[in-house]
DNA sequence: AGGCGTGAACCTGTCAGACAGCCGGACAGC
DNA sequence: GCTGTCCGGCTGTCTGACAGGTTCACGCCT
């Protein structure tokens, strides 16, 4: 950590420290901030470097400002991210069917040729890979790609996430063994389902699929 | 689209109005936008104004300003990581019941005393609230504290994404007006299922407050 | 005494004008 | 051809001003 290589701008370092205090949480969620000519006296800037470094902080989604009563500080993305970032595994095989079930359904209807192409290729790939770990990411990238192909950028995003947290589970890994030529057929009848167009089926599949996971963990984690 | 529905700041508008030249396009990545002399007299604002909305976008990761050169588009696909709103209206109108629904019933089934109160809390404030902001960010803090309650880390993550989104899109607040009084009973009736630990109403009546939000924002959108 | 209107104080939003410092290119001199 | 200087354009910042929203206390009227 040197010190800063680029010189920065007045209103650059304002909304850095702004920035800084909010996150750190020296200004508490929901206080009003300091008025415009406060700060302005404060960091010894003009007022119109003031509103640059707070409309910074606004276009983050830090503050809101509103007109005649001040600048207040939002609960910033950060920190909830960061106290709701870990899922346990009772959390994701509750929540997955939820998700997954009704994103492959709607990627069997708005899938393009391209998303299935991926889709096979992914599939063909598990089929021949042996090893465990590589397999994992397969089987990340073949949940991810389905709910890419649902067209719906919020699956696409949820189900991004957990996937993120499967793989860095011990359980997923220990299940794959057992589990991981019943997945690949599984994997293959979901695919067939959504090459077909038929939402009904892949639905069917995907929750059938995800059931039989949920099982095998659930005797994983309870042993 | 065609009227201003929620009275947008100059900044704001210009802001809005740079961003979606750069990210339809017609701005090409790495060129140089015009001067803020220049874009001044376009729209028709101080300068001031064009720098506030330059900020808003240096901010967002959408251009690079350098002293003495001007202002340079940069790779879009960085800012869209960035941006908070990055769901469309439609991508959350369609995710939201497969999430928020079920979560609704786990919270009928699991919510503590502590959750049960700062939902009533919420519910009451809402009732009495007349500020639209205000009222949207109590709504937000409804659904988020429900999805708390589901006790599933997953879904409480979640829908605070989503409940982040809405809350950047004026499609939200320009229809409190209209379901505001609906929405307000249709949550009364979501609180007395979950307080009668009842998961089969619950799930009914968040699925018929969404239905009842999707429809108006629907209308809305197509307007 | 209690309710109500009204104005003052404070705040953000915007404008106009000014000047310093950075940057690139034109141009003159060598 | 090379270089150094100068100029015009651009961003960064400052100052002062005014309009319009928000809040609250003061004082008037009932």
């Amino acid at each position: 950590m040197s010190r800063p290589l680029a010189r920065l701008s007045a209103a650059e370092a304002v909304f850095n420290a702004i920035r800084e205090d909010i996150e750190s949480g020296t200004i508490p969620v929901g206080s009003k901030l300091s008025s415009e000519a406060e700060l302005s006296q404060r960091y010894g800037v003009s007022r119109s470097v003031i509103r640059e470094a707070l409309r910074s902080c606004t276009a983050l989604g830090l503050t809101v400002t509103r007109t005649g009563k001040g600048t207040f500080v939002k609960a910033s993305k950060v920190a909830s991210d960061l106290t709701l970032g870990q899922y346990s595994a009772r959390d994701l095989t509750e929540a997955r069917p939820h998700i997954e079930v009704p994103a492959a359904g709607l990627a069997a209807e708005r899938r393009t040729p391209e998303e299935l192409e991926v889709l096979r290729a992914v599939v063909s790939a598990m089929a021949a890979e042996t090893d465990p770990e590589s397999w994992v990411a397969l089987d990340s990238s073949f949940h991810a790609a389905i709910a890419r192909a649902s067209g719906n950028k919020v699956f696409a995003s949820v189900v991004a996430d957990i996937r993120d947290a499967l793989a860095h589970q011990s359980e997923t890994l220990n299940m794959v063994a057992d589990r991981q030529h019943a997945s690949d057929v599984e994997h293959q009848q979901i695919l067939a389902a959504i090459e077909a167009g038929s939402a009904e089926k892949a639905r069917a599949a995907m929750a059938h699929h995800l059931e039989a996971v949920g099982v095998a963990l659930d005797s994983i984690l309870n042993s």
